[in-house]
DNA sequence: CATGTCACTGCAAACGTTTCCAGTTTCTGG
DNA sequence: CCAGAAACTGGAAACGTTTGCAGTGACATG
């Protein structure tokens, strides 16, 4: 049916171990890798990589595990990451959790069947070090990680993003500054501790919700909040969250930046294109992507070495939704 | 190292096949197959998805090559592709061609090395249907296909989309009609044709360009679009074209829709949340994935049928953009 | 000339499954 | 009670590679 090596090795007339190291990196004459060569154009070899694999027991495959392809952020770095692993030959499997540790649970047996080199996640705050340590395979965590975690991890540096969100809102003559962050990360945790660090040392109450990381429930956490109490400064700790709140600010007819000053993670594309245009902290999000791909390529590499941590910066952009009333 | 079937074997006291046949569908008696299942538990046995291939032949992966998966339409499509996958009990493979011919080829070939068991697309205008025969899988052609074409085929019903953006702009006072194509795929195409077709019934003038389906090559043909004759409306053939006039009128101080009305295809998240919102045609995209998806595994069981074509009708969503003057 | 080294090659054994084949037991109908 | 079918099981042969081992010559070194 298919070509296999076995006939390109009756077409250049040697064994399929030459013909094997000459596609590979074996020594072989120049003659032979002559014949071999146009042996496999002759016939159309396609080496099977199923074979392969079983064979060499490595699989060139990396997975990747976000919560939901469709948050912009994941996207850019899904892309980021296939671009180095299509790079460095590798091939990606992408699997969207949703934010469910069941899902998450089950993927992570996924990978492991699939016996993937490595694993490149964005972890929910349920997944115990445990479990991932189960896998059997490298792994480095994305954006999402505890401080003190065994893994790799690429990650921003969360405490000078909020602490630069909450002094701008100040020095913009906000006071009262409510925040909204996700429940199932423990990046939306680490943000909402450095917002309420940084606003104490400001000597400024902080109030703080949580929410599942999704447009709906943003929107409807955001409402509630803005019921009690309402602020004169909104941090958002995704672009969900922004989005949210911006499409509420319409419903309600509240006036951005005059009655509600705007900022939040996340720099989206229409972020500009909204007027007025929103505050927020940039992140390097193909760089995550990149370094995240590269840690992962380095711990196939070389198993034992100490867990590495890279932290990037943000960088605060500002606009119109923060703007000095 | 890692535990095979044949330790399930040994410690539930069969034979490999018959292991074999309790993980799948064979006959086993009751106590064998609970035997089995205890073994597996306590073995913690994965099966190694490699050899499965290579023995059945099977890879139980499909291929998914897109332009890139940043622009929302396909991270939209890609994930309800990857449902549909996932339900299925497949993988998926996602690619990116940034509508690069070669780099289009270049996938394809490494989806035949993959062996995957079928292939969903949205090919470049460049792509021959004998290159893409020559993959020897089944092919499930979305977004964008030529009518004639021979392979199954998922699209949306363009002529009519077409003319619904054109009868609205006429209806709402405007005759001096310009639109921005795609110039990569067939659906830019199609949808130029098919705009041009309207504007004559109207008895009006056709003006249109094409360009590279970028946020960076839109802008710039919409800046020289501009430049030689202003018009009082505009037609964008998809969602970066549409961003990359909002910014240019942004930029411009142009005004929406005084002296430029705004349509498009795509209905991506921010559309309603500038101001004016932005009136477009909004693709079921998630239908167009699981369409997909659904015409691919029925192809994978049947490759003998006539190539099917699933034409899906758009929602003209109606917004300021196009408000009457 | 003897010896060792080196570059190259082929043989054959894996890698972990599935599946064909044949064999054994159990059930069913007459 | 028998024949035949049906249900279940194990043995062994694949699937297409890579790779350890051993063998061949050629060539340099002493």
């Amino acid at each position: 049916m298919s070509v296999s090596i076995k006939d390109v090795a009756r077409a250049a007339g040697v064994s399929t171990s030459t013909v094997s190291r000459a596609l590979g990196k074996g020594p072989v004459s120049a003659e032979v890798l002559r014949r071999v060569e146009s042996a496999v154009l002759a016939t159309g070899y396609r080496p099977n990589l199923a074979a392969r694999q079983l064979r060499s027991q490595r699989s060139m495959a990396v997975g990747l595990i976000v919560a939901d392809i469709r948050n912009p952020f994941f996207t850019q770095l899904s892309r980021a990451v296939e671009d180095a692993a299509y790079a460095a030959g590798m091939r990606v499997l992408l699997c969207n959790t949703d934010e469910d540790p069941a899902r998450e649970a089950m993927y992570l047996e996924l990978m492991a069947e699939e016996r993937v080199s490595g694993l490149i996640m964005t972890p929910t705050r349920h997944l115990s070090p445990a479990a991932l340590a189960r896998v059997g395979r490298p792994v480095v965590l994305v954006d999402r990680a505890m401080p003190e975690t065994d893994f790799d991890s690429i990650v921003l540096d969360n405490a000078r993003a909020s602490a630069e969100l909450v002094d701008h809102l100040v020095a913009s003559g906000r006071r009262r500054i409510a925040g909204l962050f996700g429940s199932t990360s423990a990046t939306g945790m680490e943000r909402r501790a450095e917002v309420e660090a940084a606003l104490e040392r400001h000597g400024l109450p902080a109030r703080s919700a949580l929410s599942l990381p999704s447009f709906d429930a943003g929107h409807a956490a955001l409402a509630e909040l803005l019921e009690r109490e309402m602020p004169d400064a909104l941090i958002l700790s995704n672009g969900l969250f922004v989005r949210a709140a911006l499409k509420l600010c319409h419903e309600r007819r509240i006036a951005i930046p005059a009655q509600l000053a705007l900022a939040g993670f996340d720099d989206e594309v229409w972020t500009d294109l909204v007027d007025p245009g929103i505050t927020v902290i940039r992140q390097p999000v193909e760089e995550f992507g990149r370094e995240a791909m590269q840690a992962l390529l380095a711990r196939i590499g070389a198993a034992k070495m100490r867990p590495r941590r890279v932290v990037l910066a943000g960088e605060l952009i500002v606009r119109g939704s923060t703007a000095p009333v």
